[in-house]
DNA sequence: CAGCATCCCGAGCGATACTG
DNA sequence: CAGTATCGCTCGGGATGCTG
């Protein structure tokens, strides 16, 4: 899982959205890449996906318990990343 | 940082090692994937490089406060994961 | 709206050989 | 012992266009 799975767990952990929501709120990800790092999370069990027979179709994507359960674990370390970046790359 | 800065770091948690450890120890690790590792981690101030004048060479890696302080993050969610692997893999 | 199919390029990485 | 140099290929991922 690479940055795009934190990215779009990241914008999950504040409950449902729809793939276009995705595609807004995780910002420069490519349809592909949102198409293929939903499709990994989902097979590896982290994501569920639910798509409801309508028109236009709507299609909203969620944490399962065991991503609810990674995020919890996950979370402490982006924070911590988040705050000492800046710091890195401007030490170097 | 990729799967083998996490796993040099996971080797370095124990302490102080020499090249040659590490090149051991971090299973399946081509030489250059550990130099250039190595030397990511050393700009981005997680790992210090000791070289000592001697012959035979003799050069020690070790974590800095800042490296000590991201493996402090980084383990419980190493060991979720490693908890987690397994069954990720076999349920798909 | 929510995707899939194709083409394409460059970074990442493994393998191998050489060096201070 | 502790690396560097070079080659070659795989693959992530961007751009674009099409579909149910």
């Amino acid at each position: 899982m690479s940055k795009w799975g934190v990215l779009v767990l990241l914008a999950l952990t504040d409950g449902t959205h729809r793939w276009g929501e995705l595609r807004r709120e995780v910002d420069g990800i490519s349809e592909k890449m949102l198409a293929s790092t939903l499709r990994t999370l989902e097979t590896d069990g982290i994501v569920s996906r639910t798509s409801y027979p309508e028109v236009p179709p709507r299609v909203e994507y969620a944490l399962t318990e065991l991503g609810r359960e990674l995020m919890e674990h996950m979370l402490p370390l982006v924070q911590w990343v988040a705050l000492r970046a800046d710091g890195i790359v401007r030490e170097r």
